[in-house]
DNA sequence: CAATAAAATGAAATCGATTTCAATAAAACG
DNA sequence: CGTTTTATTGAAATCGATTTCATTTTATTG
């Protein structure tokens, strides 16, 4: 198992076949007539050996590095997981390699994943629920982010307004009066949401369009009925506490997200309070938790299959052409399920 | 945008400073002397250009690709998208770039992706959950891990017995016996197991462990008591069906993994059974949403921290000395939660 | 001040595969 | 049979950074 053992190299492969490096370079790529005889015989040494040409010199040569960065706050997220899963499969069968970084939503974390997926020489770069933009973004980010992108394209999978880069998202706003309008549908007047974090623009504009929506339905949401607490499950877990420690509280809570909502939702259960009737809860996401766990929780869904499609065909698409395109949005889809549906109780034994 | 423009390089660099290469290259990697004037000049023009040097290139030349893979059967599953994110995070400070892949637990794809990753000669590939080694390996595989093995350094993450590779696993007969006895301290007699898949190692071995266990405490385990379904959510939710259908079911049953669990805890919610009386349930490994959810999931957690150091040092240390090690074990401890503890009523307020 | 040690430097080789280019051999053609 | 194509081939250049090696410059010492 010595390691030290230097590497088989073309070369060896030639020598042994009685032919130049560059015969057997043609065999390895097709790219060439050879032989066929000694093709034959080159091919038989290759396979004798396990001969796997490294990639890297190949990478160097070609200026194609045939693999993709891929940024999440946290893939624990089963958000970002199932995209990244999506992503990475269909990947992997054109043969990417996919390399993952988390950013802990933290800018200075994720401008240097940034710069080290530049010195790898990712072909692409996909940023999800990224925070270079910031909420008041300063003129040095977006030149950060811009000057990057001059180099390696990079897709990011939220929004960024006023950054020239290639972008897809989710129609956040509609899927927020979806769920605000359901929640009117059910008598609820009093609305609330929990998580969140201050600098992240995302967030920002979910709670202003839960604000917008609010405010067009005629209900009503105090300021101390928002919560942020972050995104994660213990975060909706600490958020839907203070919630329900205050003197007055919403009857229906949007929760930044599904992680946090079923953070929350084991609050809400623990203090046996009434899910749907004495409160009513709703995620964002659509991640498959929501409806595996009982009683399933109400959600507007995005569309994974035409996100994980289009960064596939981004990707594909490099190089041939264009660089940069025009923002894309998707609809989302509000699934409704027992923790805003009051009438759970009749379809399920009681508890 | 042109992405058209050729790559700067440390000649230019050079060319700009009236330099060699070589002392471009001695500021950026600081080996070598180099004139305090000069340095601060080139210093000043790689900061101007914001000049990276191409580590596909320095890969090449040092023959150390400063990135690792990381094979899962599935992200999206807790477990491992945790494990993940504590190696990557503390494996990114060192500089390291991680290359993540999904094998679906086929072994075709697990293959692929082994080949593939040595092509891109990562320094280390860690394989989580494997089942390289099938349930009766074929000499074939055997001879594919160990020959890959000789050549980039493979860590599993799971038991692979016979395998020449460095090995780093729980002790889960351990744990599956800490759970049996618990079923047993609670007056369980009857004991179930869901969730797994035929030809996959260490879901049979759990499954042996749980029959060696039952039989030890003198409890009764029947054969259609055993449902497998796979590994996931969905899987768990189907095989808690099957098996709450069957005319005689367990009291107690022991899901293969959390997420099994997960699944199969909305199924016995849906069917209004009391939980930790009429039917108990308990997991393995720990994932933290068995502690987000209420009620929570009784499970023996595997020590997460230990893992990825473990993982960490094992990078760290590739290339000086040994290259195989000693198995390590991991104690599993078991953490009792709502599923099984029948007094949970007493601590939190009835529902 | 001569002699020796230490510091700086660039040209060229290197890493491993691909590709260009020119040369050779074989085939096709008139 | 001489000439033009076409198929094969290998030597050498290339990708971009690092490193060795020999050389020059500067500093130190007896």
């Amino acid at each position: 198992m010595k390691s030290s053992e230097r590497r088989m190299t073309v070369y060896d492969i030639a020598k042994e076949a009685g032919v130049s490096a560059s015969t057997v370079s043609r065999v390895l790529t097709g790219n060439g007539p050879v032989n066929e005889q000694k093709k034959e015989l080159v091919l038989k040494i290759l396979e004798k050996h396990e001969f796997r040409p490294s990639s890297v010199a190949r990478s160097l040569k070609a200026r194609r590095s045939r693999s993709v960065g891929f940024i999440v706050p946290d893939i624990t997220n089963p958000f970002f997981s199932s995209m990244f899963l999506e992503v990475e499969t269909r990947l992997a069968v054109a043969g990417y390699t996919v390399i993952l970084c988390n950013s802990e939503s933290r800018r200075e974390r994720e401008l240097e994943i940034l710069q080290m997926l530049m010195e790898k020489e990712v072909e692409v770069i996909v940023l999800t629920g990224g925070i270079v933009d910031d909420l008041f973004p300063q003129p040095k980010m977006l030149r950060d982010i811009e000057k990057i992108n001059h180099r390696v394209p990079i897709m990011t999978l939220s929004k960024f307004p006023g950054v020239r880069c290639t972008q897809a998202y989710s129609d956040e706003k509609q899927g927020v009066f979806d769920i605000v309008r359901h929640f009117h549908e059910e008598g609820h007047r009093k609305i609330g949401m929990i998580g969140g974090q201050m600098d992240v623009r995302q967030a920002f504009e979910r709670k202003i369009y839960l604000l917008e929506a609010v405010n067009q339905y005629g209900m009503e949401c105090r300021s101390n009925w928002l919560v942020e607490e972050g995104f994660s499950m213990q975060g909706g877990t600490r958020a839907m506490e203070k919630l329900l420690s205050l003197p007055e509280r919403p009857s229906a809570v949007f929760a930044y997200n599904d992680v946090v909502a079923v953070g929350a939702l084991s609050v809400i259960e623990k203090h046996g309070l009434k899910l749907g009737r004495e409160l009513a809860l709703a995620g964002m996401d659509g991640i498959s938790l929501t409806e595996s766990i009982y009683p399933g929780i109400t959600t507007v869904a995005v569309d994974y299959a035409a996100f994980s499609d289009y960064v596939v065909e981004f990707v594909m698409n490099q190089g041939k052409g264009e660089q940069y395109k025009e923002d894309r949005v998707f609809p989302m889809h509000l699934i409704c399920r027992g923790t805003t549906n009051v009438n759970r109780d009749a379809v399920h034994p009681v508890r």
